[in-house]
DNA sequence: GTCTATAATCCGATAGAC
DNA sequence: GTCTATCGGATTATAGAC
């Protein structure tokens, strides 16, 4: 069921999906849906809490790394994360402000984790001398936005590998806040 | 009937809303809405288009200019145009999958003109040798996600001023396709 | 645990009075 | 040009049979 509203969460949005179609797509009668979640506010918010939790545990986080390893092993792994869950990313942005002021809260809460980790990464260097960072905060705003984009984009069909797309972000990232 | 259709596309998004709420918004009944407007759907369009003809109209393109200079430009005057029209900037993000295929395709069009000014400003710097950058298409989508970005955190009552977002972002940009 | 049926409400769009 | 009234259908969520 989670699967089948992601899916159309991301393709019409959550307010224009009703529980009817989600229903339909995995084969049951509305009613049924009901037996696994309790309405669909909770359906959408649990989408967005998994997939918040998921990014913060494929991270490997690995404090004695050098702040120049630890930006490019951070730029690789957040367009290869991202690029991997493309429906999940899209609902994760678009979707927030349909969630009460609560679960809001609680997703914003995941995401500033997060961006925490790029920003420490970017204090390390900037403390090394190896980073010329003017505001470390709106840098690591900046970044995530630049590496998210990947996702309006790319297709794995196209012209460019993952690997390329990895690397060409990567020159950018590391020249953007080069000392 | 357009300025608050806009208004709470953005707060609600274009399916969580009824023309009866932007009827009532506006003042009137619903029914008065169709002297404006055929229908809910070429609302939408009509707002987006027209927003993406204020952004190609807003830009003064200088063929003479250098490309760092042209670059700089384009940063600033793109980060002020986005963050003095917020709504705007959201449902052309967020409602691109509520137009039909032919609105979609005219919005993608316009936006595509927008996109390949700062392509041609990248690749000029690349020949004169101010910019080394890998991938010109790539390097532009990063470039304006992550100046779109801003849209997302800043707030004109924030710690910082529009003249020094501009700045940074800038900084960073600049850096970004340096050679 | 899934079904059918239904309650209570809302939707976009139109018709016709004024 | 705005109103009221309405058409035909959609919605979320629940109740109760099986």
């Amino acid at each position: 069921m989670r699967a089948e509203a992601q899916r159309l969460f991301a393709q019409h949005g959550f307010a224009a999906v009703s529980m009817r179609q989600i229903a339909s797509a995995v084969g049951v009668q509305a009613g049924a849906l009901y037996n696994y979640t309790t309405d669909k506010q909770s359906l959408l918010f649990d989408l967005l809490r998994s997939h918040m939790e998921d990014l913060l545990a494929a991270r490997e986080t690995v404090p004695e790394m050098a702040p120049l390893d630890a930006l490019e092993q951070f730029t690789r792994f957040h367009i290869r994360f991202h690029l991997e869950r493309t429906e999940a990313v899209f609902i994760s942005y678009m979707e927030l402000r349909n969630l009460t002021p609560d679960n809001f809260e609680i997703i914003e809460d995941l995401r500033g984790q997060y961006e925490d980790q790029l920003e420490t990464i970017l204090h390390r260097g900037v403390e090394a001398g190896v980073f010329s960072v003017p505001d470390p905060k709106i840098a690591t705003l900046g970044l995530i936005a630049m590496l998210t984009g990947v996702n309006t984009w790319y297709r794995s069909k196209g012209r460019l590998s993952l690997d390329q797309v990895e690397t060409i972000y990567w020159d950018m990232v590391r020249k953007a806040v080069a000392a």
